[in-house]
DNA sequence: CGAAAATTATACCGCACGGTACATTAGCCC
DNA sequence: GGGCTAATGTACCGTGCGGTATAATTTTCG
C-alpha cells in the first residue's frame, strides 16, 4: 500500500497498473484481491491513509497556528516536503483528488474534508491570536482559513508544474504578509 | 477535438478513450490516425488549444489589469466559469498538467509557459500602477504576480474539490486585499 | 471525363489491464 | 499430528484499449 502510494503519487492513479503496484511491493496478485475487493477501494484507502498522514505529519504545526512562527514553519514544511521529491510529485491528495473528483464521488467528498480540517487548524490558530487581541476584531477568520489552504493547495501545483519553489515560496510569503495585515 | 477537450476536461485525459471522443464527435478512427500520429499528440494538441483559447478568452481582461477593477473583473470571469460548468471542472490546463506533468515533459513545459504568459500579464498591469505612482515604489510585482497566479489555481483546485465557490471567491477577495494593501 | 490525391469507413490485431480460479503453503487450535 | 482457516503463488480469462491495414469514397484538377 505504501507502493501503491508512492506510485500514485508520481504517475497518477489511473496511470499505474495493480501489476506495477505489485511488482514493486513484492507481492502477488492474490494478495491484493484478499486485502482490497478492487483497484477502486485500493485508490479510497491509499488516498485516505495519504490524508491520515499528512494531517499527522503536521498535527504538530497545526497547533502552532495561533503564532507567525507557526505559519512559517507550515510553509517551509510545505515547500521542503516538495523540495525533497525534487518537486516532481505537488500533493498527493490535491492531484489525486484533482484526477478524481469528478469520477469517484467518495475521493472527492474525503477530499473535502481534508481540506475541512485543514481550514479548521487554521481557524484555531487564528482565533486563538484574534482573542488574545493580537489580531483586529474584525478579521475574518473564516475566510483568511480558505485563503490559507487555496494559497497552499495552489502552490503545491505550480511548483509541481515549474518543478521549483521560487514561485511558491515567494507567493507563501505574500500570504503570511496578508494574514500579518490583520495585526492590530 | 473540440470533443475531446470536454471529455478531458470532465474525466481527464487517462479516463478519457480515444473510441468515446470518436463516438461524441461522430467520426471513424481512420479520421483520427490521419490528424494525429497518436494519443499523446492529441492530448497535446488539445492542451495547447486549450492555452490559446484562455488566453484570448481573457486577453481583454488582461489588458486591464492596471487597475483593481481589471482584477475584480478577473477574479468574477474565473468563478463565473467555474459555475457554468457546475464546478465539475476545475481549470482545464491546471488539470491536465496536474495529470500529466510528471509523464509528459511537453505537457509541463507547454504549462510552464502558460502561467508564465498569465503572470506576465499581472506583471505588466503592477508595473503600470507603479509607474502611475498608484503602487508602492517598493512594490514586488513579481512576487505578486506569482501569488496571483498561484491563488486563481489554488481556488479552481478547491472549488472543483468543494463543488462550490464559497470558498474560492472569499480567498479570492483575500487576494485583491493584499494587492491593493500595496498602494500608496 | 478520368486519374491522382486526400479523406473516410470498417474490420482487425496485439496486448496490457483488471479481475478470477484454483492449487499450495503457513499458521493455529485442539 | 490432524483438521481448519487464513494467506500466498500462479496460471489464466475476457475485454477494452491504442494502433494498423486496407478498401471505399470523395475531392481536386488537368
Amino acid at each position: 500500500m505504501i507502493s501503491a502510494a508512492r506510485l500514485f503519487a508520481r504517475q497518477g492513479a489511473r496511470g499505474t497498473s495493480i501489476d506495477e503496484i505489485l511488482g514493486e511491493a513484492q507481492a502477488g496478485k492474490s494478495q491484493f484481491y484478499h486485502y482490497f475487493s478492487d483497484k477502486d477501494e485500493l485508490i479510497r484507502d491509499v488516498h485516505n491513509m495519504q490524508i491520515e498522514r499528512m494531517l499527522a505529519l503536521h498535527s504538530v504545526i497545526y497547533e502552532q497556528l495561533d503564532s507567525w512562527e507557526g505559519y512559517r514553519l507550515l510553509c517551509d514544511t510545505v515547500l521542503h516536503l516538495l523540495e525533497s521529491q525534487r518537486f516532481q510529485n505537488g500533493c498527493p491528495i490535491g492531484s489525486l483528488a484533482n484526477e478524481l473528483a469528478a469520477a469517484d464521488e467518495l475521493v472527492r467528498m474525503d477530499t473535502e474534508q481534508y481540506f475541512d480540517r485543514k481550514k479548521a487548524a487554521v481557524v484555531r490558530g487564528l482565533t486563538a491570536m484574534k482573542l488574545r487581541g493580537e489580531l483586529r476584531a474584525d478579521t475574518d477568520v473564516q475566510g483568511l482559513a480558505d485563503f490559507v489552504v487555496i494559497c497552499l493547495q495552489g502552490a503545491k501545483l505550480v511548483s509541481k508544474v515549474r518543478r521549483g519553489a521560487d514561485a511558491a515560496s515567494v507567493a507563501l510569503e505574500h500570504m503570511l504578509k496578508h494574514l500579518q495585515s490583520h495585526c492590530v
